[in-house]
DNA sequence: GATGATTTGTGCGTATGTATC
DNA sequence: CGATACATACGCACAAATCAT
């Protein structure tokens, strides 16, 4: 997918985590398919600015998807939809 | 060793300071060789969630047992028990 | 092979807000 | 009130794995 700005998605407003509203927002754009298995996600760094959060918000929502099996993070390489 | 959950070493109702319990469940990991010189510590995120207490509490019990020689924490690596 | 850029891994320091003792 | 602790979040520095030149 082409990535843009999607720091509208979050609202630093509201008691909802952060993280998980990240979290939720990569797993919608990959249920519609913009993200499709095998595709590379931004790196982190890109991710925190795109999303308007921190690196570490970045981090944590990463991570929690993939203790979910929805994405694989290779360490120097970068992060990928699974496939299947 | 196979890091599980350790909250149970921790009882969050006594005085006892929450990062002197696990200063001290560490140091019996190491005293009982279940944690060996050169052995890696899970991070810090980690071993909150594996006490079940904050990362602040994990990382004073940490710059204890630095202090006191017992682990090395090296920045951008890790924590390790001691050699020798 | 060597070098530098990219990307994830990890720890460091700090800040804010809440709750409990 | 102050001390302790929790949870979340920010930004940074340095390390390690990988990739491109």
């Amino acid at each position: 997918m082409s990535w843009a700005d999607r720091s509208e998605r979050i609202n630093h407003r509201t008691p909802r985590l952060l993280w998980l509203q990240v979290a939720d927002d990569l797993k919608a754009l990959m249920e519609s398919r913009e993200l499709a298995p095998g595709d590379k996600l931004p790196g982190e760094a890109e991710l925190a600015e795109l999303y308007g959060v921190s690196r570490d918000t970045i981090r944590r929502a990463t991570q929690e998807l993939a203790a979910e099996k929805l994405i694989v993070i290779l360490h120097g390489r970068g992060t990928f939809v699974s496939e299947g």
